[in-house]
DNA sequence: GTCTATAACCTGATAGAC
DNA sequence: GTCTATCAGGTTATAGAC
């Protein structure tokens, strides 16, 4: 109460770091960002972020873990509920992405291209293996469709969600479509995504 | 005749450069190649590559050109063959994408991240909007489904193509998948993709 | 904890000999 | 055309004053 007096600015210095830190790593990837930036953008001096951090690894390692269960996160939450059917599941997590994807949308390239550059290291901790393949999701896909990889129909639903905002910067780029159509039209695949997937499902 | 001994090494100098800045560039981006590794890379000299390309930037615009016309060049041959039906140009593309992406794997998540990153430069010779909305593949696509935007069905194609290429270091990174059961994965969806594609069209 | 100044290193690019 | 040597500038990280 007494040194707080700024509406949104006061956080810490090491959360200011980290917030610059957040913007610049997913919007640029490691190699293009510079400490400098860092320092800059979250307004105090470079001399600090080696203070709290060590070095600009240890900072990037942990706005990376962060970032990458930001991502995966939506899927754990919702592939284990005994309570909702596949279609409801199916809803949630298109729902989800593309809230989530919408207010992130740099989110999927960064994490998904830092990954790939880093020879595995971040991933040594994302039991997908396991979390997918004893997952209620997958068995009650099982259920209606024992004839397909359940691996199939997982990416093909990730790819209709989380594609358009990897291609997002061609389709703006090229005016295809605008800030708001882009906007628009992810707001009606919510309803239109679950219906595909469950018209694929179902198709014999 | 004469000096062509190597079986096939023999490449001119300024191919020799070319051929490892592809490697690099497409396999860590633009910010993390260094010209010093492209130099040992290609097994020349360093000055040499400022004598053939004169910067790192202009060596790289011309490989990024060429990687972007490598990703986009699919479909355009495909999507205005006026003696082909929707489904044929469909099967088409879905194929030539798998072919493509399984012989290089880190061809969209380059392109599509050092799009994002170049502030629409690329862009600028890329009349994707045209090429779309006066193709016959929209064309045909309107008379079967009017009531949606082919955006939509656009998005969805690339998405369930495109994506699982996208995905594969986590898939393979987190043993969901190794490399041969990747490979047969997708195979099998040259089949499978155009069914389901197929499906989703013709459903009311 | 925070800053300025600077060390130590790396990177892109060029000069100049062959 | 090709190489070695080197410059100029940028980048991470730290020392040391406050």
């Amino acid at each position: 109460m007494s040194k707080q007096k700024k509406i949104e600015v006061d956080l810490s210095t090491e959360e200011k770091i980290k917030e610059a830190a957040r913007k610049l790593f997913t919007q640029k990837g490691y190699a293009a960002t510079r400490t400098r930036d860092i320092a800059e953008e979250s307004g105090i001096n470079l001399a600090l972020l080696n203070y709290y951090f060590r070095s600009k690894e240890k900072l990037f390692n942990l706005i990376m873990e962060e970032k990458m269960l930001q991502l995966f996160g939506v899927l754990f939450p919702v592939i284990n509920d005994e309570n909702s059917t596949l279609q409801q599941k199916l809803e949630l997590i298109v729902v989800n992405y593309i809230d989530l994807l919408s207010a992130n949308p740099d989110l999927p390239i960064f994490v998904l291209s830092e990954i790939k550059n880093s020879e595995g290291g971040f991933l040594k901790q994302l039991p997908l293996r396991k979390m997918l393949g004893e997952s209620v999701f997958v068995k009650q896909f099982l259920e209606k469709r024992s004839d397909i990889s359940p691996l199939h129909f997982i990416i093909n639903l990730l790819g209709v969600v989380i594609f358009p905002f990897v291609a997002s910067p061609v389709l703006q780029g090229t005016g295809v479509v605008n800030d708001q159509i882009f906007n628009k039209m992810m707001e009606d695949r919510k309803k239109l995504i679950p219906a595909w997937i469950k018209q694929m499902v179902e198709t014999v």
